[in-house]
DNA sequence: TATGAATGAGAATTCATTCAT
DNA sequence: AATGAATGAATTCTCATTCAT
């Protein structure tokens, strides 16, 4: 038990190094027009060898995209049904959906391109079940809003929602060249322009708007 | 015995026959994932047999996209150089951007969905064209409205457009499913929470808002 | 029968003309790389209806060849077993050769470049029979050369058949360009060429090489 | 139980055994008329397989000929602006290029039933550069003997090369029929014929004519 | 005779996946 | 864990040929 081979680092880490790549190259070509030995080329492996560490491409892909998405599911969710103010659920709600974008740009430049691909595929459910969450929340809380005479009342949620949805999931894919805005700074963009759009005029949200 | 019944369409029928099965089946499955038979099953066809009339899958997909896109393009521009009040401006580009998805769901939902992989392909380069076209006229107007006064002075004319591009590109994916709104109903909901985000408090907007 | 539609010459020559055509483009392009939509493309016809002339490309080919082929056959066989003396039937059989580059100089180049995927198919053993032919009259001249004394006793004809062969079989790839030479001065240097080599030193042949 | 019997051999070798395999029905079928599918076959090997080694059909033809060509081009070069006697330099041309026909019968046959279509594709440029430098080398070699008084004063260089070249190029396709003679005496055959022919009578080369 | 659409067999090539070593 | 060879199914595209009009 001396001498061990070290070339590589420990075996999780070998297999996070090659899920990163994949990430990579997933989110520059699109899932489709990936071949796995275009991820053994740029992860330094064969195409055959990926299979020791997965099972199929699909279960890369679904790897990838689990591991982005795992821990914060519910937390949308628990928002929407909290006493947090609406405005500021709100504001909540996009800061979480930008970060994401930040937190996971390949991630969210996959889904975000894959999306109609993803959703057709029987492995990909819990996308679906994670976007009805997502537009459960929303709607929630503009439903709120709307109760408490704080969103305007000819609001649509769901096309309000659907608008918001839009917006964000088109940002992954001009997130990383704009290094004219950091996240925070575009976050702080779309919550004035879209609570100034949801919010009765010339009050309240004011002090989300103004925070 | 006047009319006799013909199987086939005259000659410019039937490949426009087959166009639009197959921008209903890349709409439906992804371009990458639709096969050349996939398109020749739905058009009653042997795959072969589509070369008679296209010289590759790339031009079929090229003439459905170029064929919706042609008559409107320079529509934007010239509105964005006109004397149109920006706010009225703004609505015009947010409706012409949406029938664009009404009159044509299917090559809608392609551009939507293979947008990444249409701008990766020089054969689409007019895409990247015309997405220019549409940025350039969208920030022109933002800043005419800003330079007026009647737009907010603190926005920020690109992420703005980013916003609302966002949010229209989305619209293809769902419209269709959802009979609830009819598309100027949806246009209207737009306007009304876009020009809202965008324009200065209790004032001038108005007409174009509630109009 | 008043008028009759005249818009192409008579059936005759329309065929004529499409068999010039194909023939320049087998020249130009080899057969295997010459589909029959080529064909119909240069005669100004759609290649389905080539097929009201021809029943298949084989046929156009083979047509082609034989049309050629046909006049002169027998005049080699006939030649060798004259009594014409043996240089000055070398001389003949060789100006013949490169009169048939000549006359048929598309032909020349289909058969030259084509020979081995001709001579693979059934439908071309006359190009067998031809080439036995061809090769008994060089044989039975250089045979009887020896004979004679007029030809080198250590001359292998079966060797020297096929060094001339070759050499004039050659010709047509080349002889288009060649503004330089007319074909009487090309016959002039191949006979001198090959019946020096051919013939004993110093003194019969002269009659032959200076006529 | 020293050694073991291995399936398969060395990996330079399934390569080059497939290379072997491949210019074997190339000569014997021609290049458009024979498959990847028929390479595979008789290589014990999928179609689909041989693309682990190459990347295309046109890949395994110019390895094949470039394997072949690749030693010896510059020697004929050389040769030409050596100090050698020119009788002995035409020697010495011949005998190497039927050398070439005797070391590399397949790519020999290759090149010489498929050259028409070869020239025409760029990939096989380098086969136009290779021609004209052997055109160039015959040339040199023809004026200077002419220049020396050696070879006749009426020797058209330019036609004779084409002729000698002709002789020379439709070897490989009698070659390895031919049993009869091997390939020494070919060459003694065709050196004989040649230099007869281009030699001034009655002198100087026959110490090569006799050598 | 000609057109234009279609057929059907097969071509080269791609690629996820398997497997002996 | 990794290699390198191979599989096999599928993909785009080609092309000689047929056929209704």
């Amino acid at each position: 038990m001396l001498a061990v081979g070290t070339r590589s680092a420990s075996p999780a880490t070998r297999r996070q190094e090659i899920l990163d790549v994949a990430a990579a190259v997933f989110a520059r070509q699109g899932i489709a027009n990936t071949t796995v030995r275009d991820i053994g080329e740029e992860a330094g492996i064969l195409s055959g060898s990926l299979y020791h560490h997965f099972s199929s491409k699909d279960e890369i892909v679904e790897e990838i995209i689990r591991a982005a998405l795992d821990p914060d599911i519910e937390l949308d969710v628990a928002l929407a049904h909290s006493e947090v103010e609406p405005p500021e659920a709100v504001r909540q709600l996009l800061v979480r959906s930008l970060r994401f974008t930040h937190d996971h740009p390949d991630v969210a430049v996959i889904i975000a391109n894959g999306r109609h691909e993803l959703l057709a595929a029987e492995r990909f459910d819990f996308l679906h079940t994670r976007g009805a969450a997502i537009r459960a929340s929303w709607v929630a809380v503009l439903e709120r809003g709307k109760a408490q005479g704080v969103f305007r009342a000819d609001l649509d949620p769901d096309l309000t929602y659907k608008a918001v949805m839009g917006a964000v999931s088109a940002a992954p894919n001009w997130y990383r060249r704009s290094g004219a805005h950091d996240i925070d700074e575009i976050a702080e963009g779309f919550v004035t322009l879209f609570l100034r759009g949801i919010t009765v005029r010339g009050d309240a949200p004011t002090s989300a708007l103004e925070g």
